[in-house]
Formats: structure tokens, sequence, C-alpha cells
DNA sequence: TCTGGGGTCCTAGGACCC
DNA sequence: TCTGGGGTCCTAGGACCC
């Protein structure tokens, strides 16, 4: 019997946009980003290159690298297409962030073969249909499965065999558990623990004074390679945040105002993109130092109104004032506790769409939405508050409709 | 030590309810 | 009035991941 949890992960994804857009970018050090390096090329990392590195000290290890700003909608349009390459082996599949997903193939095995032969050919589409190198791990847990994907890199395939997965495991070091960051290693390392076989003869029951209750029961079971949770399609985000640095800081109430009110406008924009709103505001507030202060506050009802977002927003970072003195370094607004607004759904689907059509044309597009406010009226009697933020929303939906047709 | 921006999950205390 | 236990929600902080 083979394992069947795939773990597929696009190498160096930015770097390799990066190369595949530009041929002369091909086969050099490519470095993406400004101030500090999102994602560095095979070919830099081959230096020490490392993200997130500040392009100053990458520039100095590698002096031949070249930088690019990064190009983000190409690399979503590109993430789509490699997404829907893996659903066509399962409907299984469970995107994780941008390049990568675990897929679960137990299901269609009968109909496409061995795990081993389904990644195969995976890799040779993504290669062929969008040009991009795709490693993919494969074992019978989902951890494990990635933990083969990050061995099989650049460009490779891993199977762990089923019953050889303790081999292959307990040499490692902790840092490649899924959850080892630099504080637990240190806190293991301080136990005398520097491999997961180490750690798999420590009783979870010994771990947990110092690692908390749930993370010492779930790194206990992962060196033992028990780690149930099921790959799980369709998962839905939630939360729905934006945060910016602030260089050396802000002095002045004002200026942290205009911050936040660009910060809402985002988070207010892409929530009504997706159709849902959120009834919990976060802030946080970064001071000089590793000082950081988080205020929330949970209204009574949600919302995805800019305007909300941002009074409630200012009055957060306000708050987080009094515990701390300025300069602020970093302010970050997030919402969570988030629902579908099901007006906005419900209403979607009417179609005039010779005004679509005419998409550039304010009054029409608005028109368009005024008809299908009349439809909520008509059908729910009256037009809530609630209403009015759906309407807003749509306004963004009809803008993606118009600019597509 | 800081440099970015997008997220998830856990802990612990307090308020409140039954 | 106090004692007890169980559960949920909210808030603040921290660790971790890509």
């Amino acid at each position: 019997m083979e394992p069947t949890i795939l773990h597929a992960d696009l190498d160096a994804f930015y770097a390799s946009v990066e190369q595949l857009m530009e041929p002369r970018l091909r086969g050099r050090p490519v470095l993406v980003g400004g101030g500090i390096v999102v994602a560095a090329s095979y070919e830099a990392r081959a230096f020490g290159v490392r993200a997130p590195m500040s392009t100053r000290d990458a520039l100095r290890i590698c002096p031949g690298a070249i930088v690019v700003n990064g190009h983000f909608s190409e690399y979503l349009e590109l993430s789509e297409q490699v997404m829907a390459i893996l659903e066509d082996a399962t409907p299984v599949v469970e995107q994780i962030s941008v390049d990568e997903a675990f897929l679960d193939v137990s299901g269609t095995v009968h109909l496409l073969g061995p795990a081993s032969e389904i990644a195969r050919r995976l890799r040779e589409r993504v290669r062929d249909e969008v040009g991009l190198p795709l490693s993919i791990g494969i074992a019978t847990t989902k951890f494990l499965a990635k933990i083969a994907s990050a061995r099989a890199k650049p460009d490779g395939l891993v199977v762990v065999d089923v019953g050889t997965e303790l081999e292959f495991l307990h040499p490692l070091p902790v840092e490649a558990l899924w959850g080892v960051g630099k504080v637990t290693a240190q806190r293991l390392h301080r136990l005398g623990i520097v491999t997961i076989g180490e750690l798999a003869e420590v009783k979870a029951s010994a771990l947990r004074p110092y690692l908390g209750g749930a993370a010492a029961g779930a790194l206990s079971s992962l060196s033992w390679n028990r780690d149930p949770r099921r790959v799980v399609s369709g998962r839905r985000a939630g939360s729905v945040g934006s945060q910016q640095a602030l260089g050396r800081g802000l002095q002045d109430v004002d200026q942290m105002a205009v911050v936040v009110l660009g910060l809402a406008d985002r988070i207010g924009r892409r929530l009504r993109a997706k159709g849902r709103s959120g009834s919990t505001l976060g802030a946080r507030v970064r001071f000089p130092g590793p000082k950081v202060v988080s205020r929330s506050h949970t209204m009574a009802s949600p919302t995805a109104s800019t305007s909300a977002i941002a009074n409630l927003g200012l009055e957060l970072v306000r708050r987080a004032l009094e515990a701390e003195d300025p300069p602020v370094t970093l302010i970050g607004l997030s919402v969570s506790n988030l629902t579908t607004n099901r007006h906005l759904q419900l209403e979607l689907p009417i179609d005039p769409g010779h005004e679509l059509r005419a998409g550039s044309d304010r009054d029409l597009r608005r028109r368009a939405l005024d008809d299908s406010v009349d439809q909520i009226r008509d059908r729910f009697g009256r037009e809530t508050l609630r209403l009015g933020a759906a309407r807003r929303g749509q306004d963004d939906d009809f803008r993606r409709l118009a600019e597509k047709s």
C-alpha cells in the first residue's frame, strides 16, 4: 500500500515567476522585495541568501543579485492555474498559501494509478503548462508529506513509504517539525533534545511545563508520526487584516489617523469583494524595540464599512497609546469573527448584461446596482442598515464583473 | 536588531450564565 | 449568602508559518 497524502510546493515561487516572465533573469540570482528579501531564487540561495533578510545584507553576500519588485497579481494568477491542475487529480485539495497545497488522492488512485505516478504527472503538467518547478512530498500524514516536500526541493519528488516513517523522521532536527520555531527549538535544546527521535523518547507530560499543553501534546504525537488532521478542501479565511510599517516611526496622532484610514480602506475593500463582514476589530501597534500593544473590540453587528473600521480603528490605536509612548513604528488592523453577507450573495446572480458591458460608465453601473437594491427591498420589505454595507460591497463586485465582460 | 505583510493557533484571566 | 462546577465569549499577548 502506498501513502496517499501529497504536499505540493512551488519552488521559490515569487522568484521563479519573475524568471519565467523575464528570460534575462533565468539562471541568475534574483531577489524579490524592496527593503527586505521576500523571496530568493535558488541561484541566490546558493550564496546563503534567505528570506526575510535585508536587501542590503543579501547584496553584500551575493553582489551579482538582481533585485525586482514583486508582481503580486501575476503570482495570484499563476497560483490559480497551478491549483486548477492539482484539482484534476482529486477534489480534495487544501490550499494553505499561494504556493502550497495538500492533496488526498486516496479516492482517485483506483482511477489514476498510484500516488507517486499521480505526483509525477502533476509535476510534469505544471512544468509544461505553467512553466514552474513544483516539488511534491508523499506520506501517510499531512505534516510528514510537508517535510518530504521540503526534502524534495528543488524540483523533486520524495515518497515516504508506509512502514518507513519513523526511520525517515527520527534523525531529523526538531526544527523540521511544523510548529517548532526559534523559541520552541531553544526550549527543547535546553532540555537536551535536538532530534525528533530524542523528542519521541520524552513523554508529553514531561514537556508540558515548558511548552504548554497543546504544543506538548501535538509535538509528542508528531514525533511518532501521529497526525490526525484530514485534508480539507474549501477552507475560508477567518480574518482579514492589513498593516503598515512606519520606518522611524510617527509621533503625531493625526498622521497615524491617515495610516489607519488607508488600512481601513484596504480591509473594507477586500471584505466587500469577498462578500463578508466581521464583528471584531483588532489593532496592533508596534513601538521601537520588540514592544507590541494590541487592543480589540467586538461590535454588536458585523461590518465591512471603511468608515466604521477607520473610526473604531483609530479609537483602538489611541487606547494602545495609553500603554506606551510614541513613536509608533507599525500599525496593523484586522477584522475577524467573519460572517458571509447573505444579501450580497442572494442578489448577485441578476444579470443586466448589457449594462455591465458598459462597465466604464459609472452611472450605468450604479443603475444596475440600484435595480438590485430595489429587488432586495421588495424581498425583505425594508432597506436595513446592513443592506447599506452590502450595497457598497456589490459595487466592488460589479466592477469586477464589468471588467471581465 | 531590524528590515514586510499576510495569516493561524494557543494561553490565561475576567465577565457572565446556568 | 456562600459554595461548586461547567461552559462561552471577550481581550491581550505570544509563537509560528509563508
